[in-house]
DNA sequence: GTTATTGCTGAGGTTACCTCACGGTGTGGT
DNA sequence: ACCACACCGTGAGGTAACCTCAGCAATAAC
């Protein structure tokens, strides 16, 4: 009861996650950007300026956290910081075309590995599979 | 279609285990460990006499980063090294009596709580989440 | 017009990893 | 019997990704 046939469904909803996450973090590897990073540029291509309080929450980390979030992506050029003029104290984090372009192939490569990992599910199974989830992630 | 209303059944997956994840780092707190530790620790109690070296492929890490996790673990008393009557190069990582007792506090908290999540699915979807799963982890 | 609050960042710390090098030990070849 | 080689655990030292706390500007509240 212990490596292959466990029946716990914690467990199989950690290793279906753990699988994801490990092919998520390979198909990165051509842009040299870890998961974290990634999701950031997400959260700034999704919104139009974003403040970098809003990154943090967005990603659940500390506010001095996202700063430097903030400086890896800028550094590599992806996005650009400049002064919110709504609010002086603000930075607005903005893609840059660059970033947008990134963003665009990442995004692309993650849905083709959705698909192709999930793909081997009868469609039937997929459905079932989303309604159930959607009920436990309330 | 980004927020609550997800259709993609990778953003599901990562959803619901993260929940999962944040139940047992908060589940773990009477007893002040980390989850990576509390499943060395099952590691530890599931062997009789575990190798540092297969702890860390256990817990795929390098076996440096094993040693560490082991004194920590002993330093809480929760487990011992003792030589291998077999090999005098390795050391055998065993529970206390202490380490086997709070492993299997843990261990029914887990189950508990893992049920309270799941319970709430009928009992028809309960399986046919595990199916569905099952057929994902191979 | 003070006072409190907010937004970002420098300084410095923690945690959980890693690689590399080393001493003690086992093993297979000659 | 010997030697080269592989393997076990750990000291030393490094890195990435977090954190808290203090401080400076700017805004909001009274």
């Amino acid at each position: 009861m212990r490596d292959d046939g466990t029946t716990d469904l914690g467990d199989l909803v950690m290793r279906v996650a753990r699988v994801q996450r490990r092919r998520f973090r390979d198909l990165l590897e051509p842009w040299d950007l870890s998961p974290h990073h990634a999701r950031a540029l997400m959260v700034i291509c999704a919104g139009d300026g974003v403040r970098l309080s809003d990154l943090a929450e967005r990603l659940r980390i500390a506010p001095r956290s996202a700063t430097e979030v903030a400086d890896a992506l800028q550094e590599r050029g992806l996005i650009e910081r400049t002064p919110d003029p709504g609010d002086r104290r603000a930075v607005l984090l903005r893609a840059t075309d660059e970033g947008r372009r990134i963003r665009e192939e990442i995004s692309a490569a993650r849905t083709a590995d959705s698909a192709e990992l999930y793909g081997r599910l009868p469609a039937e199974d997929q459905e079932t599979l989303a309604r159930i989830l959607r009920a436990l992630a309330d």
